[in-house]
DNA sequence: GGTTTTAGGTTGCAACTGGAAACTTATAAA
DNA sequence: TTTATAAGTTTCCAGTTGCAACCTAAAACC
């Protein structure tokens, strides 16, 4: 990730991701969404947090169309809080995270464990991945301008 | 990610993670740092962030272990901050916030671009993987307990 | 149809956190 | 010896968070 050539730090879309999920409980209440909670009562005392706080973060997650809210039919006073398109698109982030938790702050492997619903077997670790799979560190990655970027062998072939 | 099981929410890895990462500033300090940023006065004029925080935020991930601090040997005024290894292993959680924020908040793309190394072609999207390498989405995943764990092909062939 | 219950918030207030700018300290350069 | 510089500290003020108590509109009960 080094090199001469160098990612301009602050117009970059690292902020502006922050900007919906940076602030505290974002990412607790986003969990808490993935693991299917979807009531305002559900979330608060699941996670202890007080209530304004949880009614000002509901707001603003779903102001950033990462939550959507929709009273429920058969009780108007219900409202159902749910993960759109984009905040479920958020789950490699957050399963990064909580990896990254599980094996250098917890160190004890979380219980109950993630696996594929398919085999039932441990979901992977996530990580970097080249075009062809290979998992890249670090120091395998750097910046480049779109001219020097290699060509798509498909694209080629389409071009040839 | 559904299904009668669910996970304790207060007692996961997340909020340890969230312990030292969760706090403003960090990942975008923690970027600085992957990006070779090393000093106090190239964060601060980078970032345009204030200086007690940033100091306070350069203290909580050396405590932490996120960073490591070191004195200059040819000039002991300068402070070293680099990446120790467990910094670095957030790699693959930046990168997938990064590129959260690209498709759904900026929606353009990052310029320049990150490339593999090798053969300068870009990096894949970072996403939750099966054993095998399918990428799995949040419906194909289920909490399960350690006696439901399908078996590793490898570890039974060895007990056979 | 009037009272009660409940989900989902507001409001008020104390404590904490974040930021701009001035000040400090240790080291190095002139 | 003076001056400059890296990396903080301190001060002061504004904004944010957390907790408890209160409010309100829509069901539910009678």
């Amino acid at each position: 990730m080094m090199g001469k050539l160098r990612e301009p730090l602050l117009e970059c879309s690292l902020p502006a991701a922050l900007e919906s999920m940076g602030e505290r409980w974002s990412f607790l209440i986003l969990r808490a969404a993935f693991n299917g909670l979807h009531h305002f009562e559900e979330f608060q005392s699941e996670l202890g947090i007080a209530r304004n706080i949880l009614a000002n973060r509901l707001a603003r997650l779903t102001d950033h169309g990462i939550l959507q809210r929709e009273a429920m039919p058969e009780d108007r006073r219900k409202i159902q809080y749910s993960l759109t398109e984009k905040g479920a698109a958020l789950l490699p982030t957050m399963i990064a995270l909580r990896q990254w938790g599980e094996r250098w702050e917890t160190c004890v492997p979380a219980f109950p464990i993630l696996v594929d619903a398919r085999d039932r077997r441990p979901i992977g670790e996530v990580a970097v991945h080249a075009h062809d799979g290979r998992v890249l560190k670090k120091t395998d990655l750097i910046w480049a301008l779109p001219q020097d970027i290699a060509a798509d062998p498909d694209q080629m072939q389409a071009a040839e």
